[in-house]
DNA sequence: TGGAATGATGTTTTT
DNA sequence: CATCATTCCA
């Protein structure tokens, strides 16, 4: 048990806690991943079969890195077999288990927010309602809230208060949409991501044998970032624990940034309810951060009210104040952290793994990316699209998934003209009319096409008749073969790779190429072998099951020395030496949707609560003055964040821009270097053309040179991207950061940096 | 029916 | 600005 010498008392005690049910409330940075693990570790040093033991997490990547490191401990034959993952993977498990059990087909299709958005679309159309007023994204949000809260359509329906707030809403037919969308989700055997936590609960609540049997099975019950679950998940928890009691949750109230999809802080104040005889353990000694960071970390979450008190403290040294740096532009910012990032590296040799970059959005990162470039410093995006959203990737994955569940409306509705074979819109609106009259999914439609009568054509009919046949094909092998095979024997014949080869752009060479790692990586999945059974061939289906629930962050490559960006969202758990959280701005973070209620701001406070405690050396914050979003240059205004800080913690910049950018002066350096290294064509754009042209000059702004200040004095006319003409009314500030205050009729008057703004000399 | 062109429209965060 | 959806034309 040497284990256990690696532990303070209080960590200890949550380890060693042999039975009923137990919280830790634990700090950020307070060691509450190790307590886990070696719990985990323990309970099976201790003879529980780790069969026995159902771990939940959040993301899969939680989950196995710490089978990794259970494994570590006791060996990696033992930590298989432990039931880890993530709330989402591990029922969708059981699900499929027991699918017939409420009527689905074993290999159901898992809708994406895509898919489902998508249907929702399409439910709205039929319905001849109106898509401004029911927009998908909205009717979404009120299912799934629906089905995080256990709410079916008929109790939907029966719940006034909830149909009176549809109808005040203006959108009384809600109720409707819900209704047909879950029944059109039965029919094409697919479950959304909510289904996979609702139907669970159906599943237990419906069949008792069956909730006998998994309390049975799950002997000791963990679940990690307790804070961020939501009805449906807690119900789950609380009926598979209730027979033995052997919970064991894991929080941190300051943590929660998952109210926004239904998570509910509630959860940890109940569990006192449920187990009142609960064991409570409180780590508050943080091992990641400096005094300051700790320090000023506890002032931003002081300003919350709704909290459970707790002191989180650290014995590590002061450290550094938290630097606020000032930035002109979103691009300034960008230069701003990768200069920074540069000169720490040349200072104390430090690799690029020790550094990240936090954001609210992930629109963000753009400005970062091109900063990073320039000074060659490898980087690495976490989160934004992920691959499995890629176009062409669903587009392979629909024709995948459609082999393996024909009924699945969506993969139909993507692949049925893709490539185009002649199917058009109205012949879908006919095969839709015709499958929600019979009330039989699409396929059935398709391929008994004379049982049912759809008004079609006859050459219509065959070339429905030839995708029905080429699907068959593809059904035909999907099972005797392995999924590499099945997998590319369907990008060919499909006509999918074909037609990406054709295009010879370079976003189409770039969808080809992810086309090949898509097929690669099924390669590598067919490839392993089943250690309890050598023999089994992994069948495309088996590739399936879980597609839909990797993430980006799933792939990673984390021995990498890179630059991490991401959202702070997507950092939670996550630890770095410097850490930079940038945009702190209002309207950006506190986001302004986030503006309207106390605890909507609070959790956002949280957010930024997160995002400090990310950091173990040195925090530094930014903002911008100016940024573009949506297109639009926005003047912004610093975070009231900032001032949540107590001021002893912070160094905020001087009162004068000027000062406050210590890489004001190295600008030129920059330019300089980056010009040497230009080709020559583009080089006299940007230095010797008095007037560049407007489309000529790049979009990085660094290059409008100092040479094109000299053109522009009080009274220039001037001709803007954006705004369009105006005068200049007003120039300050020295080179290279010439101010100029610009009247443009169609816009008003702007203030605009010479040195970003690309501004076209007419006078 | 297919494709290009144009227009509207929207961005928090994720399984 | 970037994506998407609808529209328009061949």
């Amino acid at each position: 048990m040497e284990y256990l010498n690696e532990l303070n008392h209080e960590q200890r005690e949550a380890v060693i806690h042999e039975e009923g049910p137990m919280m830790v409330i634990a700090g950020a940075g307070s060691g509450k991943t190790r307590v886990l693990t070696y719990r985990i570790a323990h309970l099976i040093n201790h003879g529980i079969d780790p069969f026995n033991i159902l771990a939940l997490t959040f993301t899969n990547k939680a989950a196995r890195e710490m089978k990794d490191r259970i494994g570590k401990v006791i060996g990696d034959n033992e930590a298989r077999n432990i039931w880890m993952g993530t709330f989402h993977s591990v029922f969708a498990k059981i699900l499929r288990m027991e699918a017939d059990r409420i009527n689905y087909p074993r290999n159901f299709t898992i809708y994406d927010t895509q898919d489902s958005k998508s249907l929702i679309r399409d439910i709205v159309k039929e319905m001849s309602l109106s898509d401004k007023v029911y927009k998908p994204g909205v009717v979404f949000g009120r299912i799934s809230a629906a089905k995080n809260n256990l709410i079916s359509p008929e109790a939907y329906r029966r719940n006034t208060e909830i149909m009176s707030e549809d109808s005040q809403a203006g959108r009384p037919r809600m109720v409707d949409i819900y209704t047909e969308y879950a029944k059109r989700c039965f029919r094409s055997g697919a479950m959304d991501f909510d289904d996979l936590l609702y139907k669970t609960n159906v599943l237990l609540r419906d069949h008792a044998d069956l909730l006998y049997k998994y309390q049975n099975k799950f002997h000791y019950i963990l679940v990690d970032e307790y804070q961020d679950t939501n009805f449906a998940q807690y119900l789950i928890v609380k009926q598979l624990a209730a027979a033995r009691q052997n919970i064991c949750v894991v929080g941190d109230d300051a943590q929660s940034i998952y109210a926004f999809r239904g998570a509910n802080i509630q959860n940890i104040l109940n569990f006192r309810n449920d187990y009142p005889d609960y064991a409570l353990y409180k780590l508050e000694q943080n091992y990641r951060s400096t005094k300051v960071i700790v320090q000023a970390a506890n002032s931003v979450i002081d300003k919350n009210t709704e909290q459970i008190k707790k002191t989180v403290w650290t014995d590590n040294p002061q450290g550094d104040l938290i630097r606020v740096h000032r930035a002109y532009s979103d691009n300034d910012e960008g230069s701003f952290v990768s200069h920074d990032i540069f000169e720490i590296q040349n200072q104390s040799q430090r690799p690029n793994s020790d550094f990240a970059i936090l954001y609210r959005t992930n629109a963000q990162s753009r400005s970062f990316e091109e900063a990073m470039r320039k000074l060659n410093i490898p980087y690495r995006i976490y989160g934004g699209l992920s691959f499995y959203q890629r176009k062409e990737i669903k587009d392979l994955l629909a024709y995948f998934r459609l082999t393996a569940n024909p009924n699945d409306e969506e993969a139909l509705k993507r692949v049925i003209n893709y490539p185009a074979r002649g199917i058009g819109k109205t012949t879908m609106e006919k095969l839709l009319i015709a499958s929600n009259k019979y009330d039989q999914p699409i396929w059935e439609i398709i391929a008994h096409p004379h049982t049912y009568n759809t008004g079609l054509n006859k050459g219509t009919l065959s070339k429905i008749g030839a995708f029905a046949l080429m699907i068959q094909s593809f059904q035909s092998i999907i099972n005797k073969k392995n999924a590499f095979e099945v997998a590319d024997h369907i990008a060919q014949e499909s006509g999918l790779v074909k037609d990406l080869n054709a295009d010879k752009t370079p976003e189409g060479v770039a969808r080809y190429d992810n086309i090949q790692e898509l097929i690669n990586g099924i390669k590598e999945f067919s490839d392993q072998i089943d250690p309890n059974n050598p023999d089994r061939i992994f069948t495309l289906p088996d590739f399936l099951v879980d597609v839909a629930l990797l993430t980006d962050a799933d792939n990673d490559d984390d021995d990498d020395n890179k630059v991490s960006m991401m959202t702070i969202h997507a950092a939670k758990g996550l630890e770095f030496p410097y850490v930079y959280v940038v945009g702190m701005e209002e309207n950006l973070f506190p986001s302004q949707l986030a503006l309207n209620s106390r605890s909507e701001l609070e959790e956002e406070r949280r957010l930024f609560y997160v995002a400090i405690t990310r950091a173990e050396v040195r925090a530094t914050l930014t903002y911008a003055l100016t940024r573009y979003r949506w297109g639009q240059l926005s003047q912004c205004e610093p975070s009231r964040f900032l001032d949540d800080i107590e001021e002893q913690y912070l160094s905020r910049p001087k009162a004068s821009p000027k000062q406050s950018n210590p890489f004001a002066g190295k600008g030129g350096f920059d330019q300089a270097r980056q010009q040497f290294y230009k080709p020559m064509g583009s080089a006299n754009d940007v230095n010797t053309s008095p007037k560049p042209n407007m489309k000529k000059v790049s979009d990085t702004p660094s290059q409008a040179s100092a040479a094109d200040l000299n053109g522009i004095r009080v009274g220039t006319e001037v001709e803007h991207a954006r705004f369009g003409k105006g005068k200049v009314l007003k120039i300050e500030g020295e080179v290279p950061n010439h101010k100029a205050t610009v009247y443009f009729p169609s816009a008003g008057q702007k203030q605009l940096l010479l040195k970003f703004a690309k501004l076209k000399i007419l006078s």
